[in-house]
DNA sequence: TCAAATATGTTATATTATAACAAACGTTAT
DNA sequence: ATAACGTTTGTTATAATATAACATATTTGA
């Protein structure tokens, strides 16, 4: 059984540091960042990553190979995320909605397959962006 | 300007190899596939696969960093995807619905951010491989 | 307390993707 | 036709992302 409350030092470490960041943060980011904790390989971070996403503690944007930390506590588990990501300065927003998220739960693909999870991504500029 | 219409030699080698797949292929597997044909850098097939995506000809398996042919003349040039991606046999469906894609298309985020383009993918388990 | 599960440390390697440069090819305008 | 331009190709090298495999330690719970 999992237990999903109490973190084990590397996940805690892992989660820090992506919980204090600004934006998404790459994998080895993670691991050059935490060298001077005695984390040292990237088996270290992906393996705290896996079970950090497993609680739905953060959340992998997928079309950038980066993580962030979970800011809602709608996305239950991971099973419903939405993100807006600006294609300028990179910035990643998680989409809190729920009639969104409602809207896609209960959306089913005609060929018959029921869905569990989704992640849906959406690209723009954003507004700080735009003013530049 | 973009032509968009002709695809030089490597494109449309790349093209009907995925073409003819019957799932997502990854860019390695591609290469290998085509390696008989004069091809033998990863380069060149990602040059390939940037442009046939550029021309909405392929998709990006974010989830799964593999390519599918392009099934449906909905996606205005990819920038409205949708997938259903069985988490068994690997499967991976274009979902083209209209009134999904209309929803998300008008959905903008409150922030004060307008999108250009989505990326959805579903999860779950495809009707055959429930039956077994 | 002992067994099981979970987490760690470590080395090596696999997989995915891009950089950089030189040469060939195709338009198009003159 | 040919010069100029953009696009495509071929090629070598390397960067970035991710997992395998194995030994050990720590935590948890019956």
């Amino acid at each position: 059984m999992a237990r999903a409350q109490t973190l084990s030092r590397n996940q805690q470490i892992v989660l820090d540091i992506i919980e204090k960041a600004k934006g998404p943060l790459k994998a080895y980011s993670i691991l050059f960042n935490v060298q001077k904790k005695g984390i040292n390989a990237p088996q270290q971070i992906y393996r705290a990553l896996d079970k950090l996403i497993g609680m739905g503690k953060i959340h992998k944007i997928e079309s950038k190979n980066a993580f962030v930390a979970c800011r809602s506590s709608d996305c239950e588990i991971s099973k419903a995320t939405a993100f807006s990501i600006c294609e300028s300065c990179e910035m990643v927003d998680e989409i809190s909605d729920t009639k969104l998220s409602k809207y896609l739960s209960g959306f089913n693909h005609k060929k018959g397959m029921k869905f569990k999870r989704f992640n849906l991504e959406f690209f723009g500029i954003c507004k700080k962006c735009k003013k530049d």
